[in-house]
DNA sequence: CGATAATCCGAGCGTTTACTCAGCTTCTCA
DNA sequence: TGAGAAGCTGAGTAAACGCTCGGATTATCG
């Protein structure tokens, strides 16, 4: 079983071994929702992909980096969309900002949701997982600091609580619209109440 | 492996076999907490609870079952807490009933925060454990029926949201908490954030 | 073309681990 | 007090599954 910490392997050159790799992350994918994390086994995953199993292992150094390569995927496609938003100018009111940020969060999970479901669920937070899954550290100090930039006022401890509760409540119904009502995604109910609800926190921590 | 659903076990009758089984939740608590939900065995279980993993398979049937004994009971506290909540008078002000119901989460979560943690970021959600760890949709509708029972003019869809709303954000600020900052459940500074995002929301919901 | 590197293959090894079972000990109660 | 019920024991079983390894195949390039 070994479980060691993700030890390097060979990186794919050819075309047709990154080839094989997209096709084993896209296997790994399709195992994952249809299976679930537990009955994920490395041999399903190569068999899906039409591949040996000894190919997965030439790029992958066990079944947690396949996860965690589609988990830091997802992580940093929303870690590029929160950046954008940041890079609003600093003109934009807060409210804006904030919808911005939950739209962000929303547009993140619509690719595959049945996916995140599993990753969200079931996939256990421990070593290399632990870490592609840790974002919400990193999206709040993010949100931190442009909320300092935009109020130089308010002491820093202040800000950090808020950019805490903006970011788990945003990512908390964006989870919650997933695995409850994927059909909440698409037609915009989830997002319209998310800023009921952070609009007039955030007026309220940054105003007067 | 197996994996069976959950099959029918005998029950400790004699004071010896209850404290027995006690000793063996015990164990289950500690275990998983120093080794995490992966690394935690039936039989280091029993070991660390001082009985022999035969007697451990009397009375749970599989892994699963341990845990689930587990979740359950912090998943009953939790909805006997809410429960409580709920049974206030129908005068009190919808912001009171907030007050009550964050603290209430709050409360059920600082027996246990290392435990709670581990149930959260490790334990997959499948099979028996699934149901087990499904508290939200049950106290959504709790809520949901509270909150009408105090504002029935409010079109039972509204209402259904906002129970979402509310019990998304209490956990999600509850459980960041724990996981982030257990030290924050003590101060009582999360708390008061929760009020500080849920108060106005409430109230313009259900006011005017 | 020949040589070297990159890629791919898949049977099977070794370990882990949930769970059983046959027999022993302790309790209950008539 | 003794017979049956309840409880306890722990070495052993069986099966799952991650992962390796020796070797075949294909690409690259002088």
């Amino acid at each position: 079983m070994a479980t060691r910490t993700a030890s390097p392997r060979k990186r794919p050159l050819q075309g047709r071994s990154k080839h094989t790799v997209a096709m084993i992350l896209e296997a790994t994918a399709r195992v994952l929702t249809s299976h679930g994390y537990d009955r994920t086994t490395t041999n399903l995953v190569a068999e899906t992909a039409g591949v040996s199993i000894g190919s997965l292992y030439e790029y992958f150094p066990n079944k947690e980096g396949l996860v965690a390569a589609l988990a830091s995927a997802h992580v940093a496609e929303l870690v590029a969309r929160v950046d954008a938003v940041l890079a609003l100018p600093c003109e934009e009111t807060p409210r804006a900002v904030v919808a911005a940020l939950v739209r962000a969060g929303l547009e993140a999970h619509r690719v595959a949701p049945a996916l995140h479901k599993v990753l969200v669920e079931q996939v256990p937070r421990i070593g290399a997982l632990a870490d592609a899954m840790a974002v919400s550290a990193v999206l709040q100090a993010k949100i931190a600091a442009d909320l300092q930039r935009r109020a130089p006022a308010l002491p820093p401890a202040r800000v950090r609580m808020v950019a805490l509760v903006l970011e788990t409540c945003i990512e908390a119904l964006t989870h919650r619209a997933v695995v409850e009502a994927p059909d909440w995604l698409e037609t915009g109910e989830i997002e319209r109440e998310a800023l009921r609800l952070l609009e007039p926190y955030i007026e309220r921590a940054l105003g007067p």
